[in-house]
DNA sequence: GACCTAAAGTTGATGCATCAACTTCAGTGG
DNA sequence: CCACTGAAGTTGATGCATCAACTTTAGGTC
């Protein structure tokens, strides 16, 4: 049982239906709607409250849950799953700013590492209470537990879907 | 009956908990990488398969809905909710890639209309089908009936609770 | 008609995001 | 040791997104 909706019969090639009925596109909108409201509220109050962007914000809670507050340049793309010249540029900005500083690391005095400043150590505690408390209020307090289960059900659907984990046992 | 969870007593201060529970870090995250990935997945298929971004869907979607493929730039704004210097930069763009053209109009022959080109009308029909056959694709196939009710419903809660219909009768 | 104001639209500056091209350095084989 | 190769990282160019400042013009008022 696939559609259960009865539509003035239009005409599928009974395969690809390459077109969205107009009750689809309208859910579309108002999800995608529903989305960019949300992220946008998100964005504008870590900008209003402590003066950083969303991208400043996830190097800069990334690089205060490793160890020491340092991490290579590589590492940082790992985890943000950024391309590495995003991360390389979005350092710069940051360094301009005084939140992160390339340091020279390692034994041999080579490889350069990415460290916490002490002023970004301080802006991203104040912002990690800020962001969770909003993301509380703005998501997870319009959610009931029935919607939730089933959007994080979803939510891992789609991304075995469109991005399943490779199966690569210890390459 | 709220939370069915039985975790670690952590102290509440039964009013504002401004932190998130792991649990919920991770929910999160979840949610908002399927986001990323979905959106990701249709933007590039965009890109590919017709030239053209999303920002630049949105236009030329826009201005053939409207009749005679013609708009004003407010109009342009009301109907996308952007900014207007972001209408008017992207219709730069646009013109410089011969997708929109910016016309005189109007019967005393004064203010500006934006109007499709050949081009631009040419490149939305494809661009629609592939589009939509898209979001069918890795939408509409990844939901359940009953997720996709959930899920609309929870949009337009959000919607009304984040930027809530203006109760301006006609002001 | 001359003037003022506000809406409509543009422009410039800056940060984010992506692609392609480049530099640099560690490790490897000769 | 020397040259090659590839991974790591940077740089430049371009488009998207936003803010603030500016120009133009429609429309009202005297």
């Amino acid at each position: 049982m696939k559609l259960s909706r009865q539509l003035p019969v239009t005409r599928y090639d009974s395969a690809m239906p390459e077109t969205l009925e107009p009750d689809e596109w309208n859910f579309w909108d108002t999800w995608m709607r529903a989305q960019r409201l949300l992220v946008r509220e998100l964005d504008r109050a870590l900008q209003r409250d402590h003066g950083i962007s969303k991208a400043e914000f996830s190097v800069l809670v990334t690089l205060s849950r490793a160890s020491g507050g340092e991490m290579r340049v590589g590492e940082l793309v790992d985890s943000l799953e950024w391309e590495k010249s995003r991360v390389s540029h979005q350092l710069t900005r940051m360094e301009n700013r005084g939140f992160v500083a390339r340091t020279e690391g390692g034994p041999s005095g080579r490889r350069t590492r990415i460290g916490l400043t002490a002023q970004g150590r301080r802006v991203v505690q104040d912002a990690v209470r800020g962001h969770a408390g909003n993301i509380r209020r703005y998501f997870f307090d319009s959610l009931t537990q029935e919607q939730a289960a089933t959007i994080r059900e979803w939510s891992e659907h789609l991304i075995t879907r469109i991005d399943p984990p490779s199966d690569n046992p210890t390459p």
